[in-house]
DNA sequence: CGTCAATTTGAAGATGAATTCAAAAACTGA
DNA sequence: TCAGTTTTTGAATTCATCTTCAAATTGACG
């Protein structure tokens, strides 16, 4: 018999095996055996805790992007030269490869949330967090006559997000020749443009 | 009895089938059951002509994309002028509202791509054409001297299909403050920092 | 009109997943 | 150690989907 665990602890491990899950499985194909087999357990167990399978996969996806944002913003905390931040934000925003888990996650949410409404806000809340980010970047940079913005920070923002998004999908996608180096220069030649600064460091 | 039908016309019908039913319940979600009630015919009946529901799926997968292209490459056609192509282009790129069901489509692919090479290639494809599609006109404009390109053509290319790409994700999550104006307001905003031209039409 | 091949149906059987639940196991605190 | 509680198992049941196939229907062609 698998190790008894506390209520919380438990719940924990299932969240992370759903994660799993749903990388391997997808979000529409992911199975209550699936997320067992994850966690080592049996289908009955993981109903004990979450009777809806459906809410342990919301509640999955919701800590996959709360861990991605604040591992995010747990970079960003460690430089204070704007150009040093917009540059590893930038990189913090794509994935390490093909397999990154954090990255494939979120990218199971792209189809989903045109579908289901929880998905869509989860999603739409992720991004405007992140543009949030990058503007607090930009604007830092802009008082301080670092960057030279060719464009509302708003907007440059959520280009940037976009671009990340998008590069994200490219690459877990393996497309043969945009891995996380190139996509982080063709951000860069954007944020270049953007800022008027050469974003060398 | 459903009509009876040629063998490739029904393969047709099937493919369209699939295409909704895929839109509807996710690439990773759709039933024979699903496909069948789309086409008004019985299970069997697609089975008949689909052994493999995979099969159909990819068809119907790469059907969508051919057609989101087909259109693009055609509405691009009547026009000459550099500007006109480019506005007009990024316009074709994006959803024209959250129910859009190409991009519906396209957007379930996202997910899929990372666990299914033939997913993977199809969307990798898909971007690779739409990339060489701005990469004429950016060089087109910029031979005739209408644009003043900040970068490779190649390196705009990328970005303004990695926008496209980005914003259908957040208009078809209905992002409430980024429909299909707003977002070709964001691209255009990149376009112009990198063509040197205010794109005004 | 009648024959034939192709297509579709509908029902039956097989497979697989979700759900339920009594019993077993694991921990808790006295 | 023991009683009580929580967690987990595993098996039985139900439910849904896939698969198969004989029979019915359709349309083509002579």
């Amino acid at each position: 018999m698998a190790q008894r665990k506390s209520r919380s602890d438990r719940r924990l491990d299932l969240i992370e095996a759903a994660r799993r899950a749903i990388i391997r499985h997808g979000i529409d194909g992911v199975q209550l055996s699936h997320v067992a087999e994850e966690a080592g357990l049996t289908s009955g167990a993981v109903l004990y805790h979450y009777p809806d399978l459906s809410e342990l996969l919301v509640e999955a996806q919701h800590a996959g992007m709360e861990r991605f944002y604040e591992q995010r913003l747990r970079q960003l905390a460690t430089f204070t030269d704007p150009v040093e931040k917009l540059v590893v934000t930038i990189r913090s925003g794509l994935p390490t490869g093909p397999l990154d888990p954090d990255v494939r996650l979120l990218n199971e949410l792209g189809g989903a949330a045109g579908r289901n409404r929880v998905y869509g806000v989860l999603l739409t809340s992720l991004y405007d967090r992140q543009v949030s980010m990058y503007q607090a970047i930009l604007d830092t940079g802009s008082a301080l006559g670092v960057f030279r913005l060719s464009a509302d920070s708003v907007t440059i923002a959520r280009n940037l997000v976009a671009l990340e998004d998008a590069y994200g999908y490219r690459i877990t996608a393996r497309h043969p020749l945009i891995g996380p180096e190139e996509a982080a220069e063709l951000i860069l030649s954007y944020a270049r443009a953007a800022t008027g600064n050469d974003l060398a460091h």
